[in-house]
RNA sequence: CGGGAUGUAGCGCAGUUUGGUAGCGCACAACGUUCGGGACGUUGGGGCCGCAGGUUCAAAUCCUGUCAUCCCGACCA
């Protein structure tokens, strides 16, 4: 392809509304255009590089054994009443009506068509296992698109679903799943973990998230992670021990203590000069409407995923100091146990407090001394703590990291929980029908586009791993009007051309300088400078991604050139 | 949905306080000079100043409403 024909935009300045370095980047560098919040369009070089994401994947799923289907982007109504989701996914699901006033949706996921397909489709337990894919435009109605491809309202997925007589049959095929992934997203360059993590809205019981681990604030999960081992884990899922604390308040009293006007942790830790990890905190939460209190360690913090799941909660708000009052009839701030009239739970962490101190449900004063079993009772514990980093790894032992994560696929065992509601059901090998063992399991493929240039950038622009890169090359004769530096480009871009290599000559009449820049910004793994030491016989061959450069005869640039993209690295 | 901010040319911005013919840089077109890290000069094209009302002789500017975008939070995975 020749620059002076490629469609193609360079900005000189990032845009101002965006944000993350991906979204500036793919802006700036002419990769994408948003139409409106949260829906983009791919330019022909973002094209390029989404359609070389989509090739590795399906290549990866066929070798699998996985076939790859197309289902519709439009889905009715009564498939998700089916499902049961049609209430419960939200104003999220993108909903509208036809002329004949029926509810129809576009597809935020595909678990109900899927499992429509299989429930016509497979009659047999000798037609499984089968695992089915599809590439295609997804719908959520986010309530804050934002970070550009990472987060969008239409994006590209590729989606699979498998299904199994048994629940072996199901680990067998998740196990074949994770590995074809951890193979994909090596082949686009990038390094990922599996994550254990929450199944969130699409359900069933285990699930690993695929992250590719960021240094720029852009990922949207904090995840824990060992650096000496494989251990990872989104922090809304991780189950690790608490750092050591002073649990016993040292009390000898059981007594009501005045704290006039002290209402945070904080607060009251330096008002009565004692640890926080010594107090038990009170918070308050509004779940599917009704109040909920959870009682958790002074110096923790709740997790509200990990609180959602334990109370089987479809919507959870953190209660205002007005609901509070309402409900408990306190001040917020002094909410404790004594009298307490609405549901109550706790975090393990308080556990083996003792002699601690506590509200009092009164205005202005709180309880020191108090111990379990006397003074008050143990409510039902659960795990709804946020794990810290230097906390222990659960594997090894060492102390864990933090750091933010992309989330660029995820699988589930989904297990019978669609089969089930929507009736699909096989025949097993003992003639009785059983609903499908499911799993899902899905790649953002547009994410995983933007989380490459999250990963690989510098302060000129995106440094493509050449697996993904919209061109693989570019040749740059530093002067279109020098005869010799065309005629060795216009060779070396045939040669290329004829070897299959994706190759652009930057054939427009611009100074050196804003042929560099653009080549940078664009982001070409390989670049050949064709310029005045061309006399001499030499080009300069150079690399983004390293930014290791040599000259040499141009024999000798393409022979590099095959050699590096052939070659393992990035 | 709560809090904050911003809407002026494709992109980045000034002008709004104090109402008086809409500007700058980049990009685009033409010509000339220049030519290895975003050159320079001259000329030119491009705007319903987000939208709708209102005040006024006169509104980008003041008032009201509305829509959109961005940030923080809530939410979501």
């Amino acid at each position: 392809m020749k620059m002076s024909k490629l469609f193609v935009e360079t900005l000189r300045d990032f845009p101002s509304d965006a944000e993350v370095v991906s979204h500036k980047m793919l802006v700036r560098a002419g990769f994408i255009r948003k139409l409106t919040n949260g829906v983009y369009t791919y330019l022909p070089l973002m094209w390029r590089v989404l359609k070389k994401v989509e090739k590795i994947i399906r290549e990866e799923m066929d070798a699998s054994g996985a076939q790859e289907l197309l289902m519709p982007i439009i889905q009715p109504e009564e498939l998700w009443k089916e499902s049961g989701r049609w209430d419960v996914y939200g104003k999220e699901l993108m909903r509208f009506k036809d002329r004949h006033d029926r509810m129809l949706a576009l597809g935020p996921t595909h678990e109900e068509v899927i499992t429509w397909v299989a429930r016509e489709g497979i009659r047999s337990y000798r037609q499984l296992p089968v695992n089915l894919y599809q590439i295609q435009n997804k719908y959520r109605d986010e309530i804050r698109p934002r970070f550009g491809l990472l987060r969008g309202r239409e994006f590209i997925m590729k989606d699979a679903y498998s299904f199994d007589a048994s629940q072996e049959g199901l680990e067998k095929s998740y196990e074949i799943m994770a590995q074809t992934y951890t193979r994909i997203f090596k082949r686009c360059g990038l390094e990922t973990r599996m994550v254990r993590s929450d199944s969130g809205a699409i359900g069933g019981s285990l699930s690993h998230e695929f992250m590719v681990l960021v240094e720029t604030d852009s990922g949207e999960n904090d995840v824990l992670y060992c650096e000496n081992c494989d251990y990872a884990s989104n922090t809304n899922h991780a189950k690790t021990e608490m750092l050591p604390a002073v649990t016993n308040g040292g009390y000898t009293k059981f007594e009501l203590v005045s704290t006039p006007n002290i209402k945070t942790i904080e607060q009251l830790s330096e008002f009565l000069k004692i640890e926080p990890s010594v107090i038990c905190k009170s918070i308050v939460y509004i779940v599917d409407e009704n109040p909920v209190l959870i009682m958790i360690r002074g110096d923790q913090n709740l997790e509200e995923t990990k609180l959602k799941n334990v109370l089987r909660a479809n919507e959870l708000r953190i209660a205002s100091a007005l609901e509070i009052k309402e409900y408990l009839g306190v001040e917020a701030g002094f909410v404790g146990l004594k009298h307490v009239k609405c549901k109550v739970i706790a975090d393990y962490s308080v556990k083996d407090l003792k002699n601690f101190v506590i509200g009092a449900n009164k205005a202005d004063v709180h309880y020191i001394g108090a111990n379990w079993g006397i003074d008050f009772d143990l409510p039902e514990l659960f795990d709804v703590r946020l794990s810290q980093k230097g906390e222990a790894c659960p594997i090894c032992g060492k102390p864990l990291k933090i750091t933010q994560g992309i989330e660029v696929g995820n699988i589930f065992q989904l297990g019978t929980k669609y089969s089930e509601k929507m009736n699909a059901k096989f025949s097993d090998v003992d003639g009785v029908e059983k609903p499908f063992i499911m799993g899902c399991y899905g790649i953002g493929v547009s994410r995983t586009a933007a989380a490459a240039v999250e990963k690989f950038h510098d302060e000129f622009g995106i440094k493509w791993p050449k697996q993904i890169a919209p061109y693989e090359i570019i040749i740059i004769p530093v002067n279109v009007l020098d005869e010799l530096q065309m005629k060795v480009a216009n060779e070396l871009y045939e040669k290329f051309q004829n070897a299959g290599i994706e190759v652009l000559l930057d054939d427009r009449d611009e100074r050196a300088g804003v042929k560099f820049k653009d080549a940078d910004l664009i982001g070409i793994p390989v670049r050949i400078t064709i310029g005045k030491t061309i006399k001499e016989g030499l080009v300069e061959f150079k690399l983004r991604m390293s930014g290791n450069m040599e000259k040499v005869e141009p024999e000798k640039a393409y022979k590099l050139t095959l050699d590096y993209l052939n070659s393992d690295s990035v």
